[in-house]
DNA sequence: ACGGCTCCTTGAACATCGTTCAACGGTATT
DNA sequence: AATACCGTTGAACGATGTTCAAGGAGCCGT
């Protein structure tokens, strides 16, 4: 995708850029499944054919929404030292996925080595070199930073879904899980112990939590196996 | 969906569960993109129509067999203590999801609520609390367990996906990209840095290294977080 | 044994999707 | 002014998820 220049077009009504433009807007409006070729052909004024010129496949659209939407992830230069830098980028990262949902989704089964994505690597590189970090440990150290903002995403989408899900199946729903719930809560003590001690909680202020103390506790670990304090 | 129970049937030639066999068994062969419902209604000798006697929708076929493959990953009852228990049930779990590649992306946008994820849940929830953990601290430490390795699979399983489509694009590929990444390392030399150190790797050697690395910088963190020792 | 009833399957249909392609009008080049 | 090409159209193709009237297959009561 990323070796296919843009066309040095002429009067053209279209252009990648308004295309990725309007397919960011769909799937932030409408999610995965509000985006269709035709959709954004109408949304530009235009029928999905024309798009086929600029986009070889809807799958490079997504490629390009997905590097779009990552470049509104960035680092807090300000940021004192090591840690806190990295735990800034981090929060800019997972709040950028939660702005754009549909990424996720993206992310799972696409490669993105767009423009942005690479940059972004970059950024978390120099930051884990600056704190001590080299060789294969540096890689590992990155990955598994990312690997907690995406998988702390992930399960906060997934549990929001849940609820939206329950909203939707109108009020008989409650007495039609009861059973259900009840029986789960017998097989399962522990589970059901810590669904007694939650009540109604907020899930985005529970999230928050849990992705900080996660967070924390990685880099606790990495602290430990910094190889040397940053240069000064 | 967990609240719909099966029809009590007469002469029926299929069973949600036949149902849910076939479509594992195709979304293992050819992924997520590979199942449709005439795919496995032909798979079964039956026409399309039928499979919505059992299931009421694609969405509902998808959530079995999600929950039917979170059968697959078990915790190690001989594990001696709270960390290596942890452990190898976060290791349990990374294995089912690389040997079901598809159920990641359902993991992603799909709520989890069916008996075999509820139980995975206990199993978790009882480990950690024989290791210490209580409260608000008993979910955190186990989202963040599950965090890392859903993270973690992501990452390999697109990196192995990005490698797969390098290889599909044909002999001359390397020397189109070759432009673009020159450019890549100008602009970014701590990447540069780590792509010159890597050459050609292992990705399934180097992603568990990475996963490894991971779990040991959590478990370092979340047993400084315990509030006891574990119960003799 | 027969009628009636419910369970399950069929086959055709609908709408929508991604994608292709011949045709065509407008723009720049010669 | 003639030509060549760029960008768009509109129709089409095949495949998808889902619905539904119709019909056959087994069970029940009489």
């Amino acid at each position: 995708m990323w070796l296919r220049p843009e066309r040095p077009p002429r009067d053209r009504r279209l252009t990648r850029e308004r295309i990725v433009d309007v397919a960011v807007a769909v799937l932030d409006a409408e999610g995965h499944g509000g985006l269709s070729m035709r959709r954004v052909a109408t949304e530009l004024g235009v029928t999905a054919g024309s798009l086929y010129w600029y986009v070889r496949t809807k799958d490079d659209l997504l490629e390009l929404a997905l590097d779009r939407v990552l470049a509104e992830v960035s680092a807090d230069p300000g940021a004192p030292g090591w840690r806190p830098a990295l735990a800034a980028l981090a929060r800019s990262n997972r709040a950028m996925l939660l702005r754009h949902r549909w990424a996720l989704s993206e992310l799972t089964l696409r490669p993105n080595l767009g423009p942005n994505a690479l940059a972004l690597a970059e950024t978390g590189l120099r930051l884990l070199e600056r704190a001590g970090f080299a060789g294969a440990d540096l890689d590992a150290a990155m990955a598994a930073v990312n690997d907690h903002v995406v998988g702390a995403v992930i399960a906060e989408v997934a549990w929001h879904g849940t609820l939206e899900r329950m909203g939707e199946s109108g009020a008989g729903w409650g007495e039609r899980a009861a059973g259900y719930l009840r029986e789960v809560a017998a097989r399962h003590p522990a589970l059901a112990r810590r669904m007694a001690a939650t009540g109604e909680i907020d899930v985005e202020r529970e999230s928050e939590r849990r992705f900080e103390f996660g967070l924390d506790c990685l880099l606790d670990g990495l602290a430990a196996r910094r190889l040397a304090p940053p240069p000064p």
